[in-house]
DNA sequence: GTGTGACTGTGAATGTATTAACAGTAGATT
DNA sequence: AATCTACTGTTAATACATTCACAGTCACAC
């Protein structure tokens, strides 16, 4: 598998297609033609067929795509058939309701370490998780083996986390921080702003 | 200023220039060229002037952009020059987050009338805000004149209540609901899809 | 004034993503 | 067994987005 050569976008749907895919499940659907799965995800037949062509052949001429098999397939490639533990840093409002938040659970996530800077949260546990010192990242961090984290704290000395979590072995971060940061060699980021989501809905509502 | 003609990703990448400009605002910095633009964004030059020149030529040989005029034009461009109010639906977990959230504000923007079918919430205050109950909808939004929502909800019913928002003149919806929601006709919907993030990061940090 | 350097705005070139179109195939039908 | 139908996987065509590269412009030096 290169994965150089797999659109973005087409990453993007995986996960769409994976849910829809559950769902079909969940009915007890066996099989789907490209033209129904295009129909749930919103996207054209083609592309559906675009998209799954790229990691093999799945499909069959009669009977379309096997909706149990392509479903663990594509958990597999998104590598969520097995449960992840992610880092948290940052227990404020935000970091709070993703710690209850079961929506991940359910898609293969689940929030280990939680790390604050504020000593009132330091030691304390919240919906059973314990809040560390960001000062001792480095010696908790390893124990939960984490390659994922989340950023819901301030924005004052992010690079330097950032940094820190890279030298840990952390290798892809959701980023709620409003603020640009440059990712390290090898270290994806993924940024979630909602403000700027909102300023685009502003823009196209304006037309 | 015709619309259509304007790429998407530009549009998206607009909120970060104004993000940026408004920092450089604050330092005092009154004209910037594409070249520092372009690095303050993570973009290219040509990137930059691209993307301006799109909606006029602002620039000049000598000084680059004026910043206080930039940032300007991009905010009437979005729409957020001025306060805007949002209605939301869902005052759960994740409602109560963003209604405490200062980010929006500081961007030009309002949460106004909150809705739930929750009877334990309805007619509480939560940070300033009433929470009407979402069977009052047709009678309560029209005195807010909002022309953006947030969903924040359960998933059952969701389409019903798109659709009732889109006849009581919603333009565009932010969802954070985890399913697919078919847009009115003449309605925006951004979907804010979490454990999609985490599962494109997934797959990214394998490769 | 004339020359120099550095910039913007934009046409042309490239890169990336989507859609159209069809060859090849497998089951159903006569 | 020959024909028909409807599908997948893929090649070719199109649309969309970014980058290159340069003509035209302005400020400044001499
Ligand atoms: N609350 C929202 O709805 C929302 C929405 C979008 C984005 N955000 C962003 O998410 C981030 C968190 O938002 P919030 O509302 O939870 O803020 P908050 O102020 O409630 O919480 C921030 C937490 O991060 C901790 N923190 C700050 N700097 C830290 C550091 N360097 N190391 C460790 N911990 C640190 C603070 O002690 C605090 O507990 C902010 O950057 C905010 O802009 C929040
Ligand atoms: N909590 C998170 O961190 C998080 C993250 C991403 C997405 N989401 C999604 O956001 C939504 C809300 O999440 P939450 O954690 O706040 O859930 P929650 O259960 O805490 O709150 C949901 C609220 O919505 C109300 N509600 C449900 N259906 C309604 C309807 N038809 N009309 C009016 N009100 C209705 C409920 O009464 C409740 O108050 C969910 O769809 C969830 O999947 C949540």
């Amino acid at each position: 598998m290169d994965f150089s050569k797999v659109p973005l976008q087409t990453v993007e749907r995986l996960s769409r297609y994976r849910r829809v895919l559950a769902d079909l499940q969940e009915d007890g659907v066996e099989s789907v033609f490209s033209h129904r799965l295009a129909e749930l995800m919103g996207v054209t037949p083609a592309q559906v067929r675009r998209d799954l062509s790229i990691f093999g052949s799945f499909g069959n001429v009669a009977r379309g795509y096997d909706v149990v098999e392509l479903h663990g397939t594509i958990g597999r490639l998104l590598g969520t058939d097995k449960l992840q533990t992610l880092a948290m840093i940052g227990l404020g409002n935000l970091g709070r309701t993703l710690l209850t938040y079961r929506g991940f659970q359910e898609r293969g996530f689940h929030i280990g370490p939680v790390f604050d800077r504020d000593s009132e949260k330091i030691g304390k546990v919240y919906a059973g998780r314990r809040c560390y010192s960001i000062d001792d990242l480095e010696t908790v961090l390893p124990d939960f083996k984490c390659k994922m984290a989340i950023l819901a704290c301030g924005s004052s000395g992010l690079d330097a986390i950032v940094a820190r979590l890279a030298d840990l072995g952390i290798r892809s971060i959701l980023n709620f921080v409003p603020c640009r940061v440059i990712p390290p060699q090898g270290v994806f980021i993924e940024n979630v702003d909602l403000s700027a989501k909102l300023e685009k809905l502003s823009f196209l509502s304006k037309a």
